[in-house]
DNA sequence: CCATAATTTCTGTTTTTACTGAAATAACAA
DNA sequence: TTGTTATTTCAGTAAAAACAGAAATTATGG
């Protein structure tokens, strides 16, 4: 497949901003590829088509397999996997949150309450305050973890049409 | 300083997440003890904790200081620069939430807006549906981009508030 | 079964990022 | 000034991550 410019610079520009969030380049580049493209993409393809090997496009595709991001799909007469991805950002925005939300954030929780159960157990003259800051920093991963589990349960119609409340939501604060 | 096992568990976890995010182990790790530290550090007292080199820390507290997440001040009799940060782990949010705004989404932004520009102008044969996708995932970033926006403008006491509020913000989205 | 196609695993290489220690610079007190 | 302390810059090293190509495995059609 020949890309249009216009897609490349896209590819390119998602496989940097990939990287900046601790996502291998080439595994966004692969999962951009797919979001643009019309079917579902052979392997092969995809090596063609971002020109990097054979093995690393085995290896990214796994990789955004276990992240529910992409899936294989068969046709007749053709002994190859084709690989789609959600065509709806607001789907992929569900399915990434959630994933980080189990890798990371469920995690980090379960170490915050460990410490503060330590630091409420021996107060330390160093660190008079590591309790009151384990605390809010608790606090603030306990309310993010839930604004996750909430948001990643929603339909991707009713994620979008929050998201457009935006304006009235933040009065509420204010 | 001799570090309670506890804030020990928390920096090293804290370093651990920061590198899933794209930020440097030991920038974070940096990060997490001046949070929970009593007073102002200096450069020398974080090399003592944390046993990094001596102009590894100088690297990462410049980082911190471009990112507007630790300040240095001074003390009287003392030439040395202590290094502080927020204590309001909302504040943080906010700070982190505007500089990424700002590094990443809105470059983000510039190119989409260009992709789209450029979609419109030459339908692709290739990709009949480019301009589409590029579109809804522009949408989605402009929103995302809006609540950064609006979240890094409120005070923390508010962007907490709000946080708590969750459940009923959720619940005009069903 | 065999031959072939497709995919994955593995090993070594390349590239990138992080880091150290030394040297240079800057800031300051005497 | 000059000596001392603090900080930064720099160049080389080490560690980690990403990657390619070959080999091995798996699946499938004949």
């Amino acid at each position: 497949m020949i890309l249009p410019a216009t897609a490349q610079k896209f590819i390119v520009h998602w496989g940097e901003m990939g990287a900046r969030w601790g996502i291998n380049r080439s595994v966004a580049q692969i999962h951009a590829l797919l979001y643009l493209s019309p079917k579902p993409l052979p392997a092969d393809e995809i090596v063609e088509t971002l020109t990097i090997a054979r093995s690393n496009v085995s290896v990214g595709l796994k990789e955004l397999q276990t992240w529910g991001l992409v899936r294989a799909t068969q046709t007749l007469g053709d002994r190859r996997d084709h690989f789609e991805t959600s065509t709806d950002v607001w789907e992929l925005f569900r399915v990434i949150l959630r994933e980080r939300k189990r890798r990371e954030l469920d995690p980090t929780l379960a170490v915050l309450r460990e410490c503060v159960a330590e630091a409420k157990a021996s107060e330390s003259i160093q660190l008079p305050e590591l309790d009151d800051r384990l605390e809010a920093m608790l606090e603030f991963i306990e309310l993010t973890d839930a604004w996750g589990e909430r948001a990643a349960k929603l339909a991707p119609k009713n994620l979008r049409r929050l998201a457009k409340l935006g304006d009235s939501i933040f009065k509420l604060a204010e």
